[in-house]
DNA sequence: GTGTTTGCAAAGTGTTTGCAATTTA
DNA sequence: TAAATTGCAAACACTTTGCAAACAC
């Protein structure tokens, strides 16, 4: 028999950040956070789910990804003012963007430095810093 | 009698890249550029240019932002997934943007340095490095 | 005059919402 | 059973497009 309790970890981890583990929430889970660090926006995610037989709604997608996000399980990227991306990777780390087939792909955090920011304006703080580095193909 | 020819300078600079000088485009580029770097989104640069009593549609207003940033008088800035800004300062330079209020901010260029940034994947090559510093109210 | 630009209204995207039916605990 | 979640369809916000009338040169 193959492993016994296959979710285990994922129910565990949908619980630790308040969420109730149901079987929609749960097969998105899986289908993120099972391998590597990957980045989705909710059409993606809708047509990856159905491919796979999962039955989930487009507006549950968008709750879920929603939800995830401010559980802290996943992270927005803003790269592209026409669609939302959504990243399983939530370290500290910086994006590549190829703006003429919308691949977005992790720069490891350790390896950008950004120094020099001024002091923001007054009354303000820094929640974040994000660095894009937009690509085009070679010509 | 004050100035004489006052648009002249922006109808020239519209001749260079290309661009009719015609009315409306006149009067958004004066809007746009007499006076200090801005950001605008297409919905701000309508109602502004309502009030100034300028008549122009709302698909005017967005195929002119557009055509102001092909020509390079304008440059678009990715913040938001819900709203595109048109930022006046096609330098060199980095944004302060505050998610609550959407204010976005220009940090002067030769403040912010970026390094360490790998090479880019095969096929590539870097078009330009976006860095925005997020901030929120200090509470 | 000829080609460009404009404005309207309609169509398109991607995303959010209201609410009844379903599911979880 | 009580509270949370889902799915549908309708509503939304922002942006783009098609085409006839208006304009620049």
């Amino acid at each position: 028999m193959e492993g016994a309790r296959p979710f285990a970890g994922t129910i565990e981890r949908l619980r630790e950040v308040g969420l109730r583990p149901t079987r929609q929430r749960l097969a998105l889970a899986r289908l993120l956070f099972d391998g590597a660090d990957r980045h989705v926006t909710a059409e993606m995610l809708h047509s990856e789910a159905l491919t796979a037989g999962i039955k989930v709604s487009l507006a549950t997608i968008y709750n879920t990804l929603h939800q995830f996000t401010r559980a802290g399980i996943l992270r927005q990227v803003v790269v592209d003012p026409t669609r939302a991306y959504f990243d399983t990777n939530t370290d500290e780390h910086h994006h590549f963007f190829v703006e003429a087939s919308g691949t977005l792909e992790d720069i490891p955090g350790e390896r950008v430095r950004v120094t020099d920011i001024p002091a923001p304006p007054e009354g303000t703080e820094i929640t974040r810093v994000d660095v894009i580095v937009r690509l085009k193909p070679r010509g």
